[in-house]
DNA sequence: CGCAGCGCCTGAAGGC
DNA sequence: TGCCTTCAGGCGCTGC
């Protein structure tokens, strides 16, 4: 599932294949999430960037093309297109190569926007700072846990108070920060905590090319190598790494969590 | 306005 | 072996 580290990953890969080069021909699957694709046609790609788990392609028209990877979603160069059933939008650039969208499950979602108009995408329009913005500290991070009384796990997953998580960052942050996902409050000195461990777990996502569970690819068709360096997420039945504690799986607002019960204690 | 609940999707895995 | 059921989950939408 990609999440910042993941779609940091491909945007990197992707800025290189795509910068300047003019989109000649697009096609979208008929389904509503894809079929705007071909609207990105005629303008020239000037910026490869990214919020949170959206990929922001500025084009040199004044709009925006948006790709959000959902669950199973795959970006991809290719000479030429291809007979896989699961790619759902692609786009002929001017050299002639072809950026393809592979997408099994289609939770993924394309945009073509006037740059900075998401009301398509309400999720980007009102997710939080970026996890590295100078200007976000841990006292902002608590003042902006503290507009809901969400679980915090759920909060994060909803991308307001901070953008790019998703469920395996967030276990793995929680759990370094030892904080209890279900809490729906926390401290001055838990939400230092959490940011030191948000911030390292998503850059120590990117470092490894992200994790591949099951369908993430990298540009380059690889997987990455994340998973081997997890602690939490998916280790359930397994000792903690940090007190030998079992680790124990439980569903908190309909998202299956991994957490340790002795450094992340219940109130 | 916040938020819980639901639907979207399809391959994998498990039960029988 | 094969059929059926269940599960996974980010996000948009609906309705309270």
């Amino acid at each position: 599932m990609p999440e910042l580290p993941e779609v940091e990953t491909v945007r990197r890969q992707l800025e290189p294949l795509v910068l300047g080069r003019r989109i000649v021909e697009g096609w979208g699957h008929p389904s509503a999430k894809f079929s705007s694709a071909p609207l990105a046609a005629g303008p020239t790609i000037d910026a490869v960037g990214r919020r949170g788990k959206y990929l922001v392609l500025d084009l040199d028209d004044g709009r925006q093309l948006i790709v959000h990877l959902g669950m199973t979603g795959q970006l991809r160069m290719r000479p030429s297109p291809d007979l896989d059933p699961h790619v759902r939008a692609w786009w002929v650039l001017d050299h002639g190569d072809v950026l393809e969208l592979r997408d099994v499950r289609r939770f993924g979602r394309i945009g073509v926007v006037q740059a900075g108009e998401y009301a398509t995408l309400p999720t980007l329009a009102a997710q939080g700072p970026e996890p590295w913005d100078p200007s976000l500290d841990h006292g902002g991070l608590w003042t902006r846990l503290r507009r809901s009384r969400a679980r915090v796990k759920t909060q994060l997953l909803s991308q307001r108070p901070i953008a790019g998580v998703g469920n395996i960052y967030a276990d793995e942050a929680l759990w370094r920060a030892g904080i209890h996902p279900a809490h729906r409050t926390v401290t001055h000195a838990e939400a230092a905590r959490l940011l030191v461990a948000l911030r390292h777990v998503l850059e120590q996502g990117i470092a490894n090319g992200g994790t591949t569970l099951r369908d993430y690819r990298t540009v380059e068709g690889r997987p990455g190598r994340n998973q081997l360096e997890l602690g939490c997420y998916g280790r359930a039945g397994l000792p903690c790494g940090r007190c030998g504690q079992e680790l124990r799986r439980s569903v908190i607002d309909a998202r299956g969590t991994t957490h340790c019960p002795r450094c992340q204690p219940p109130r």
